[in-house]
DNA sequence: TCTGGGGTCCTCTACCGG
DNA sequence: TCTGCCGGTAGAGGACCC
């Protein structure tokens, strides 16, 4: 019953951090963090030169500053980070066909389906030699995490971090997580967390100890189960290669809290139109659309419609929103905004207009057209100028958005110039920009200044972070 | 100077129909 | 005919994860 260690979990170490001093040499040894750089922005990674400030993931990024003042602050570059990603999920496909990325820098994978390891010996090498493979091919380092299910190969891997491997001999899972605290089994955060403590439970150990019961009566019959179970170090969950998204969604934060309902309005039809774009590019429609509203004082409220079929029609997403949002308070004012659609089908528009045609053939009397796109509503969005808390995918600026006339150059952003070649934007402000020529694997560069409409200063692509390795 | 964005899963409640 | 029970479905919210 006790099954080989062959489960991997991989995880990067500080991964958007470790890209971005691996592409800017001169940040290496620094305290980089990286996140949202607007007055409501967060931390999304911290490099571990600036963990020793006490900075981390999720705190504000004001209070990141405080603790920090000479770090330095980039916002994400969620393209950069997928193409190195995909070079280490490919890596992890040669393993095993049966690799689960859980995000861009995270993933398990079973070395036993993959036939590479069927033993603690193997499946060891095999991580070491992963490890030094994907220091090879992008100069960044992971941890590895080995185990006989996913639930020990992630405690493995966090174990290991920075930088190492960890195994977890079968039959000793037990003796291991009995000291550690109640927060290190997944599914619990700082609510149950909290609720566990009060009850005087605060490892894993005493977990075992209050038995499965008293575990269901405190958190509930699905949440006490599982938790006994991974407390004993059970955990029968599979690596799953391929999941099925559920629900496709955009939100934002503002700056500034919102109090006019017109700009509500127009902010939440963006919003539709938005999470469509992102529907339709996954392929999916949807039938129940989710509004959502984070208010003044952080309290968040959801409101959703049920349509009869589903859709990916903007028109049609925009009016359900609108007519959610009519139901909303936001006296006070709001923070935030999203709209989501959740109840996906896996219906191509040409299925959609195929079904639409049979429908109305059927019966030619029902009408029921959603084809009116009725025009913009709200007026054309410009959009760009949204240096705001957006650390997310997507919320990338534009590339051609930089080299505009009127120029914005994004702090980190990458530049190449005529005559002193590529580098990368330290910082901008009265009519200046600051840029760092260096390049990844080249010595720390120097600095220099331009005007923002310097015609020699262009923006530019992100250079590989090891060399054409061919 | 509080607290992002994109997700998943679970629970509770209400309602409907058999 | 009324009532209770049960299952299914929606809607809302909370917790958690990266």
């Amino acid at each position: 019953m006790r099954a080989a260690p062959t489960i991997l979990h991989l995880d990067m170490d500080a991964f958007y951090a470790s890209v971005e001093q691996a592409s800017k040499p001169s940040l290496r040894g620094k305290a980089v963090i990286v996140g949202g750089l607007g007055p409501r922005g967060v931390v999304a990674t911290a490099s571990y030169e600036a963990r020793r400030f006490g900075v981390h993931s999720a705190m504000p990024t004001a209070q990141a500053r405080r603790l920090c003042p000479n770090g330095a602050y980039l916002i994400p570059r969620f393209t950069l980070y997928r193409q190195v990603s995909d070079v280490v999920m490919a890596m992890l496909r040669e393993l095993s066909p049966l690799v689960e990325p859980l995000s861009l820098d995270e993933a398990f994978v079973d070395l036993e389906a993959g036939g590479v390891a069927f033993d603690a010996g193997s499946a060891r090498a095999t991580g070491e030699r992963l490890r030094a493979d994907i220091r090879a091919a992008t100069g960044l380092s992971g941890s590895v995490g080995l185990a006989g299910s996913k639930m020990l190969a992630k405690v493995a891997s966090e174990e290991a971090k920075p930088a190492g491997l960890l195994l977890i001999e079968p039959g000793t899972e037990r003796e291991l997580l009995a000291p550690m605290s109640v927060r290190t089994l997944p599914g619990v955060g700082p609510a149950t967390g909290e609720h566990l403590r009060r009850a005087g439970i605060t490892t894993v150990g005493e977990l075992v100890e209050a038995g499965e019961d008293e575990l269901v009566r405190m958190v509930g019959r699905a949440h006490g189960t599982g938790l006994y179970r991974m407390a004993l170090g059970l955990d029968d969950r599979p690596v799953v290669a391929e999941r099925d998204a559920k629900s496709v969604s955009v939100e934002d934060t503002f700056d500034v809290d919102l109090h006019d309902r017109v700009r509500i309005r127009g902010e939440v039809q963006r919003l539709a139109d938005r999470c469509v774009q992102r529907l339709r590019g996954s392929g999916h429609s949807g039938r129940t659309i989710v509004l959502k509203v984070r208010r003044y004082d952080f309290s968040t409220l959801t409101r959703s419609e049920t349509l009869r079929g589903p859709t990916d029609d903007a028109a049609v997403v925009r009016e359900a929103a609108a007519r959610l949002l009519e139901a909303v308070d936001t006296t006070g004012g709001v923070r935030l905004l999203g709209v989501g659609v959740t109840g996906l089908a896996d219906y191509t528009q040409e299925d959609l207009f195929a079904q639409s045609l049979a429908a109305e053939a059927e019966a030619a009397d029902e009408g029921a057209g959603t084809d009116g796109t009725g025009g913009t509503a709200a007026g054309a969005e410009p959009d760009a100028a949204d240096g705001g808390a957006g650390a997310q995918e997507g919320s990338e600026p534009p590339a051609e958005a930089q080299g505009a006339p009127g120029r914005r150059w994004v702090a980190g952003s990458d530049v190449r110039h005529v005559l002193y070649g590529p580098g990368w934007v330290q910082g901008s402000g009265v009519g200046r920009v600051t840029v760092r020529f260096e390049q990844p694997g080249s010595e720390p560069g120097r600095v220099r200044t331009f005007r923002v409409d310097d015609p020699e200063l262009e923006p530019s692509d992100p250079l590989p972070l090891v060399g054409d390795t061919d």
